[in-house]
DNA sequence: TTGTAGTTTTGACTTAAGTCAAAGGGATGC
DNA sequence: GCATCCCTTTGACTTAAGTCAAAACTACAA
């Protein structure tokens, strides 16, 4: 159910029943296949988004067609907040544009889209949300942090490397993690190419840090690893 | 006096004067010159800081001693408040630590420190504030998506360009603009090398676009310029 | 003024990573 | 089945930008 899935979401977790009613009958829901655009950085802001199944990559392209991803949203995260704040009178007219692209990376991607007029007058009603709204937004504040400091002070290798441990981070069950997007994506991701990335997980195959299968990474040498990225 | 500069920072701009007393018996100035560390990221964290006068830069530094800058703080702007909304609980014991490196550039540069624990009880008994904050961190985001945009998509010229060009637009009022850090700061700003800068600098004056003089850089051709980062 | 330290520039060289082109793989649909 | 498309890998080559070392310039202090 609709309300089930917002309730999901960090900044509505605070939210009673009937707020959620309320929240629910002013969202729209949608649904993408692979490969679909949600948006172009050139449509007129209309809101925010949650992601509820599937995943969504958020990405820039430059004039001569290279392509950075920025974030990779999975269910029950937002994206596209940042515009709501960018003027409180701006952002009604229609000057106002989403700051990147956003794309469905799996079949069955489903989002919801949360007005930003609405959403805007909840805030200014409710602390609540406005602090879980602040927390989101210093969490996302530290990923790019992290995601510059990756691109600006370590090379590919390392880079590479560093994402292998934090998705074995997050998975934790095991030694070995499963890509949920492919390499041609990771690659955007990493600030690189899939050339550069294909060889580098060769190389790092060499050095018998890692097995690669597919889409199914294998962490031989976990502590030559940890000491290698840092 | 204290409250005056602490009215002009935007996120305590709705406050009252009683208001804007209370705070500023509970936070601390301090002064520092150039070169001054403010706070190292192993240091336990503390509060956030307003820059008042002079420039603050916030960096990271990797294993190999490569620098880079992540913000450059100038007056009524502040830094280091994304570990606020760390973790409600977290933050008051010890484990916490800046999240960067902090060091004034320029002599009498003046920082006032908000404590971490009496700021968070006023932002949950305030919205004016909570909204204020969503707003400067959303800022914040915007920059950051900018920055990471420069690095991965353009190259160093088309990057000094465009910097060429932003700070012009900030000063506005004419054709050039007078660098307020070190080309060894920028360098690292821009995610490069003094030496790249300087061999960057020249390039950009033999095709005419900029002439520079020490700190000092004209735009001559500003069309060929703008169309040149994009 | 001279000294000293820091910043900036220049030159010669190296290298990590990108480009271009082509060949394998794997999945999906007809 | 095979044809098509996309993803991934490999090879040969190029290049932007980094490294290292030294010189030039700047600024302030003795």
């Amino acid at each position: 159910m609709l309300s089930d899935n917002l309730k999901k979401v960090y900044i509505f977790s605070g939210l009673d029943e009937t707020e959620l009613e309320t929240l629910s009958k002013i969202v729209k829901q949608k649904t993408f296949n692979k490969g679909d655009i949600i948006f172009f950085d050139t449509e007129p802001y209309l809101g925010f988004y949650i992601t509820v199944t599937g995943l969504v990559k958020i990405y820039k392209i430059s004039k001569d067609a290279k392509e950075h991803i920025l974030h990779l949203i999975s269910p029950y995260n937002t994206f596209a907040e940042v515009p709501l704040f960018e003027n409180f009178n701006e952002i009604f007219d229609d000057s106002f544009r989403y700051p990147a692209n956003a794309m469905a990376l799996e079949d069955d991607t489903r989002v919801i889209l949360i007005p930003a007029r609405q959403f805007r007058e909840l805030l200014e009603s409710n602390t609540k949300i406005c602090i879980k709204m602040v927390s989101g937004f210093a969490k996302r504040l530290r990923h790019l942090n992290h995601h510059i400091e990756e691109l600006t002070l370590k090379d590919v290798t390392k880079r590479v490397a560093g994402y292998i441990l934090t998705e074995q981070n997050k998975a934790k069950d095991n030694d070995s993690i499963s890509l949920n997007i492919s390499k041609n994506d990771l690659a955007a991701y990493l600030g690189t190419i899939p050339e550069t990335l294909s060889r580098t997980l060769k190389k790092l195959q060499d050095e018998d840090m890692i097995t690669v299968d597919g889409k199914v990474i294998k962490i031989c040498d976990m502590d030559r690893l940890k000491d290698f990225v840092v």
